[in-house]
DNA sequence: GTCTATATACAGATAGAC
DNA sequence: GTCTATCTGTATATAGAC
């Protein structure tokens, strides 16, 4: 992966853009192609088809979820909190990326499905021992997902009721209370 | 609205099944048509156009929202029981509609995106007097989300843990307990 | 009210020049 | 490594028969 071609990744960028701004049916090679800013020729010497360019995407997503997965076990404020704040990061890389991969999984490709999934349970597995039993478990993830959820509905002025900044921290707080283990 | 036309509700139907069971880009007119059993011109003369079927998805899921907010409030176990075992149903005609709009919306249809908003909008206002504070209010909410989200792309064999049955129960136990008003 | 046939545009993909 | 040109299939939409 010394010195990655510029193209390639400006092709994913722009894919997963049009993915998460305007839809699973406006983000063809060809609307990819020039929001790239390269031809269509060009973008199809890099991926060469379209389940290429999906698989691309989904092959970001399971780079950031490692290096998430990481962050989380040595995050100093708990990978319970750390969890809650950065499934509301807007804008953030990891974000972005999971919710293309959701868009091209609803699509029915395979691998798409299969990264959210695992995805999923390295997480269920990580929070586990912070979370004082299944019912717990499930509510964090889905108080995560309804996060992710509100991000990828949110186009278009629809402001869902996504906590940010001290709403967001009194979430956490609750949740945590909610959550937390006997000891 | 006496003695509505079959073929109309059987297309919608259709491509309501489409858009949640194969994508979007999946769910095109002649797709639609073929799985309804009509011709591609017995589906255009009922609705004109693409943006028609869509308005028509978007108007059933409105009548259905209107509907379910009067159950919500008339609801024995209380509206914020109610309202998160619902959000699990798999194959209840609302969260079909729920999820058939969301995909929809993320092509950026602006009715779309307004019956989402409207619809939650309509039962934040319902569970505010029943929840402790806009925080309570807020976890309720993205709960109920995050059963949608797992809906939405559990295709494919992917089995995100929605709790049913005892699980169900126990969460709705959980959320109540973190988010009862004190008096 | 539902059909077939067709017009027009755009999708994904290939070939080959530069 | 990136381009233009082009092939083939499919999308949306219209016209007009039954």
């Amino acid at each position: 992966m010394s010195r990655p071609p510029h193209a390639r990744e400006k092709v994913l960028d722009a894919f997963e853009r049009l993915l998460i701004d305007e839809g699973a049916r406006a983000a063809t090679i060809d609307a990819t192609a020039r929001a790239a800013g390269v031809s269509k020729g060009g973008l199809l010497y890099h991926f060469g088809s379209r389940e290429a360019l999906e698989a691309g995407v989904v092959a970001r997503l399971n780079d950031l979820v490692t290096a998430d997965v990481a962050a989380m076990s040595a995050a100093p404020e708990g990978p319970v909190a750390y969890f809650l704040r950065t499934s509301a990061m807007d804008g953030d890389p990891l974000d972005r990326a999971i919710i293309a991969v959701s868009q091209i999984a609803q699509g029915g490709n395979a691998l798409a499905l299969d990264a959210l999934h695992t995805m999923r349970e390295q997480w269920a597995e990580l929070l586990e021992p912070h979370t004082a039993d299944a019912t717990a478990l499930a509510l964090v993830l889905l108080v995560s997902d309804g996060l992710y959820f509100n991000n990828a509905i949110r186009e278009g002025g629809i402001a869902g009721p996504v906590p940010r900044g001290e709403a967001m921290s009194a979430l956490i707080a609750l949740v945590e209370t909610a959550t937390r283990p006997a000891r």
